[in-house]
DNA sequence: GGCTGCTACGTG
DNA sequence: ACGTAGCAGCCG
């Protein structure tokens, strides 16, 4: 890519379409050359439109005789260095992904429309030569005025927002520059403040966490995957690597599931490290905050990076680590768009910078656990919880042929009215919102489906509404069949809804508090609603998996999982890890204080051996047997794997268009025991927003096999334009929906 | 003849 | 992805 000759007056830019090259432009009219440097945004005209894009390199010639002028430099400085903008091209290559929508995706919104970096510029105080040369003592008589001096003397510039924090008032920064003393300057972002809080010391390392921290160089590249029990302080882990790297003078970056990354969390991250610029970048923000976060990290200004997905994407000039907290999570992999996972990026990252990686997780990933035991990954481990938190005590409820209330065994209410009259709090984990997942007429058989994708609506009773969960799809209840009249509707199964009726009714003198998607608008109110149970009273938690995620919960004694079976029988061959794993993140919310836990799981299948596994031996063993049903079956990850997916309203285009693509490339490329074509077969759910999907799944004994044969297919289906059918590579796909 | 809606095309 | 050109269908 590095440009060479005499007169690289060429620009080759990365433009924000989804076609899979880079197009070549004259300079803005009458700029200066020397201004322009890889990494900096221009306004460019592009087929009767103008976007934005990036400049990705400088060439002297270009293979087309004809070439449009750029319309107009955005930045004034690059705000993509080489290291991220090789990263992006090493991740367009990888995921077959048009190189300006992964420069698109790195950009937060604002940047992405356009407007100038210069804007979140931050102002700084610094000496000029003449302060610089000025004794100690000469202010003895403004003792404010040389305290500032002082400060400025002996930690260097200051940002307006530092002196604001400081309490240095402006009169004071005004005598000092009107003396001569002192200037301001524009220098780098930095990130919006994150709401202050009491600063913390470090708890005292165990030594398990001593040998995990002492495993991890941080002058090089590494990878390592701890496995954490819950309550083992692998955050504690993370917090001190982080310390270590920004003592070294380098940046650190966390990557967070989407629900993880609370106020609570920024607050506690904020309250060790009080000193140091944060910036964390999330969807909460609101679309100049997001960018004046992104801009103090790719100004190498902010210290730590904390975010979701995306942040992996984040230009970092002075990184010094990547750790994923939850590695195991779903969030990390983009399913729409360019379909990256941030995990998998973070160790190229690492790799790429030289430094290391560390990925996290209570119930690792059957990948990042193929990864360590196969000798990738350094795999480093917690056992013990931290404090005297002991583990919970697992017991199978079978439901099968028991008089049930609502979905609840007797005995497990009998148990739920037990902990609460002593004082403790019990949570009930149901992996469905609303009240049922189904309504069905009892006269004639009807079914209330969703008009624009093969599934059922859902019954949500408050509301008084019919809801698909896979589209927008809403209508109002109704009281009698639209097909036969009759009255008699039944709901069928339950949702966090329904159960919290029963659980209200039956535990009256105690709060039921109910955490899902509906009750739970915005990170606030979670926070709001989860305060009650943080004061310690008794009380009755009910909801999803928002739930099962991070919330430190010492009160809670009594966890209930309402029904475990959901994921064991799914045709998506990941349904069993994904329960194992929330399985598993869920009992863990018990008995992490001074008091013993005790988890009941509710099933109708109670001898099913994956099962009986996971609550006998626990996460890890489980884990294990399904890595060896992977290596039978031929499934990731001990083969990769890649999707290729179709949608349309009108199915056959869809497969026909499949057939193709599987036909294309098992020109270049026959079946063979090392690679092996499926489809098209229908998505799980086969018809999702008025269009039918499809995909062709092709697996292989190494990743390099896949990828001559998806970018020959990039190249054929490029070329082919049915404007109604939309298609996708899914490299590494996680999903079979 | 001219307006609207659909599709094919090209984007530097 | 999206703006534009080109052409079919239809009005009065």
């Amino acid at each position: 890519m590095a440009s060479d000759g005499a007169n690289p007056a060429i620009l080759r830019l990365a433009v924000p379409v989804p076609l899979r090259r880079l197009f070549d432009y004259l300079p803005p009219e009458g700029i200066d050359l020397s201004t322009l440097s890889p990494g900096q945004r221009l306004w460019v005209p592009f087929g009767g439109r103008k976007l934005v894009a990036v400049l990705v390199d400088m060439v002297p010639e270009s293979p087309l005789a004809q070439l449009k002028p750029a319309l107009e430099l955005i930045d004034s400085a690059p705000v993509f260095d080489g290291c991220c903008r090789d990263f992006l091209h090493w991740a367009a290559d990888y995921y077959q992904a048009p190189v300006g929508e992964l420069y698109a995706a790195a950009l937060p919104a604002a940047l992405r429309k356009g407007k100038p970096a210069d804007h979140w510029a931050e102002q700084w105080l610094q000496l000029t030569t003449e302060g610089k040369g000025l004794p100690e003592t000469a202010l003895s008589r403004a003792p404010k005025q040389q305290a500032l001096l002082q400060l400025l003397l002996e930690r260097g510039r200051q940002s307006r927002t530092q002196l604001k924090a400081l309490d240095h008032s402006t009169a004071t920064i005004r005598a000092l520059q009107d003396r001569g003393l002192v200037e301001w300057i524009a220098g780098p972002t930095v990130p919006p403040a994150i709401p202050a809080a009491e600063a913390t010391a470090p708890p005292e390392l165990n030594e398990e966490q001593r040998q995990v921290l002492d495993a991890i160089p941080v002058d090089r590249f590494s990878a390592s995957l701890l496995e954490g029990t819950t309550g083992s302080g692998k955050t504690e882990v993370y917090l001190r690597l982080m310390e270590q790297v920004l003592t070294g003078g380098k940046q650190a970056l966390l990557l967070v599931p989407e629900i993880g990354l609370t106020p609570q969390t920024l607050r506690r991250i904020a309250a060790r490290f009080p000193d140091r610029s944060i910036a964390a970048l999330h969807s909460g923000l609101a679309e100049g905050e997001r960018a004046q976060a992104w801009l103090s990290a790719a100004a190498g200004q902010a210290d730590i990076v904390i975010g979701t997905r995306s942040a992996i994407l984040t230009p970092l000039p002075r990184l010094g680590a990547v750790i994923v907290d939850e590695e195991h999570d779903g969030s990390f992999k983009q399913q729409d768009g360019v379909r990256y996972s941030a995990r998998d990026l973070a160790m190229v990252l690492g790799r790429n910078a030289g430094v290391p990686v560390l990925l996290g997780s209570a119930t690792p990933s059957l990948e990042s656990l193929h990864n360590a035991l196969s000798g990738r990954y350094q795999h480093l481990r917690l056992r013990q919880r931290a404090g005297n938190a002991r583990p919970p005590q697992i017991h199978l409820v079978p439901t099968l042929g028991q008089q049930l209330e609502e979905g609840f065994a007797p005995q497990v209410l009998r148990h739920i009215g037990e902990t609460l009259a002593r004082g403790e709090q019990a949570l009930v984990f149901i992996n469905r919102r609303g009240f049922a997942p189904a309504l069905t007429c009892d006269d004639c058989g009807w079914l209330a489906d969703c008009p624009h994708c093969s599934s059922k609506l859902t019954m949500h009773r408050r509301q008084r509404q019919l809801r698909c969960h896979h589209c927008d799809y809403r209508r109002s209840l109704v009281d009698s069949c639209p097909q036969c009249h009759s009255r008699s509707l039944s709901a069928l199964g339950g949702g966090t809804e329904r159960s919290e009726e029963l659980l209200a009714r039956r535990f009256a003198d105690y709060p039921v508090i109910r955490v899902d998607r509906d009750t739970t608008a915005s990170k606030q109110a979670l926070d709001r609603l989860l305060a009650p149970a943080r004061d310690g009273k008794p009380c009755l938690l009910l909801g999803t998996q928002m739930l099962a995620k991070g919330h430190h919960l010492p009160r809670v004694t009594l966890v209930v999982i309402q029904d475990a079976d959901g994921g064991l029988f799914s045709a998506d061959f990941r349904a069993p890890e994904r329960t194992g794993q929330l399985l598993e993140q869920v009992a863990g919310r018990a008995g992490r204080g001074d008091l013993p836990g005790r988890v009941l799981v509710q099933s109708r299948y109670p001898e099913h051996p994956l099962l009986q596994l996971l609550l006998e031996k626990g996460y890890g063993p489980f884990a294990r047997q399904l890595l060896r049903d992977r290596a039978v079956a031929q499934l990731p990850p001990l083969r990769a794997m890649a999707l290729v997916r179709a949608e349309c309203e009108e199915p056959r285009w869809a497969e026909e268009f499949l057939e193709t693509a599987r036909t294309q490339m098992q020109a270049l490329a026959p079946p063979s025991p090392q690679l092996s074509y499926l489809g098209p077969v229908p998505a799980l759910l086969e018809r999702k927003s008025g269009r039918f999907r499809f995909y062709v799944q092709i697996t292989a004994e190494k990743r390099g096999q896949l990828q001559p044969l998806l970018a020959r297919l990039c190249q054929w289906a490029e070329g082919n334009r049915n404007r109604r059918l939309r298609w996708a590579v899914d490299m590494d796909a996680q999903e079979l929906s």
